[in-house]
DNA sequence: TCTGCTATATATCAAATTGATATATAATTT
DNA sequence: AAATTATATATCAATTTGATATATAGCAGA
């Protein structure tokens, strides 16, 4: 079966809940807003894929209103799977910071677009921050529940450190910016 | 045509200098090595795209020794192109931290595995961080030289803050993961 | 000298991913 | 009563990734 990051987010997340793909994007969409995404054309056939190697089993929930819900239940070999994952080295992160593609070629551009690239870029990272610091609130009070909150607050930790240093990182860019363009060359 | 941040990653590159393809992968693995990444199968087939719309013009090298050199030129119409694009707001940034996916089902694994991860991680963003100071370094004194130099440091001072944050969180979490697996409960 | 390694340079392609869209129903809001 | 949001599954064209193929030059070391 083909091996991809989709195919352990999935076995991760059914090692702590059985779910239907659906509860598995809302997961990953606020859980790991930060660091990860899915989308459910890599979840739905993955789930697929999942079962038909047998890591992890289907049961239909015959429900008289609504869709009928598929919930999905990891199995033993899916844990062994998972954990020997886990096991391996990570790769080295990705980023894509479209906003210091239009950035770097500010020369191009004039004054008040690079500010408002900045500008945007902060007040995205202000937004995650705050939510940060939300989840962190909530999962303290809980550590105790769940051997997997504890993780889960590491993740979120690094989130609100990254998005602080952001935030910071744009109140420096904006004050060299003004200089840059605003302030006469001295004698 | 079609409208791809790959596109106007090369509009912009060849905005400051004639290059060639192979040119371009050099200078977006080291001037943009922290937030963007450009693979050939995007470079070569969006250099033919732009040559045919007529924003780039091609002037082949002949060249006794070695390959022939095919050398591309921005046109003015591919100016005016770049800088529509500039004008428009950036997409939010697209992180994926595969180690975070680990260290997410930590409980699934045991102590030192996680410890690992975290490590790695560390060790990657020290390397990273030297590479942003030495960047720095090298663009702080020949500022005055050229416009983009200074955008250049603006995207740099952010890949070193970013490195920072993620150092000093890794230790932080270290030491989190230590009192988390090794302390006793006190009465 | 020749062997292997690195750098220059262009090019392609299978496999994976993205982002949008389609379908259907229930619940909630206006 | 109509519109919107939420639940739930599913597909697919377009794009991106990562690897590989091809060819030549230059250099280090055995």
């Amino acid at each position: 079966m083909k091996d991809n990051n989709a195919k352990y987010v999935l076995l991760g997340l059914l090692s702590h809940n059985p779910m239907t793909g659906y509860d598995i994007k809302k997961s990953v969409a606020t859980r790991m807003s930060y660091f990860w995404d899915l989308s459910y054309g890599q979840i739905y056939p993955t789930l697929k894929d999942l079962e038909k190697n047998k890591l992890i089993t289907k049961k239909v929930e015959q429900n008289e209103k609504g869709q009928n819900r598929k919930v999905y239940t990891i199995t033993d070999a899916g844990t062994k799977e998972l954990q020997e994952w886990l096991a391996k080295p990570a790769r080295k992160e990705v980023h894509k910071y479209e906003f210091l593609l239009k950035l770097i070629f500010g020369d191009q551009a004039d004054f008040e677009l690079n500010l408002k690239h900045i500008e945007e870029f902060k007040a995205r990272n202000q937004r995650i921050l705050q939510t940060m610091k939300l989840f962190e609130e909530n999962v303290k009070p809980i550590l105790n529940q769940s051997e997997a909150h504890f993780y889960v607050l590491l993740t979120v930790l690094l989130g609100k450190s990254i998005s602080k240093a952001s935030v910071e990182w744009a109140e420096d860019a904006l004050k060299l910016l003004r200089e840059h363009s605003g302030g006469e060359v001295k004698t």
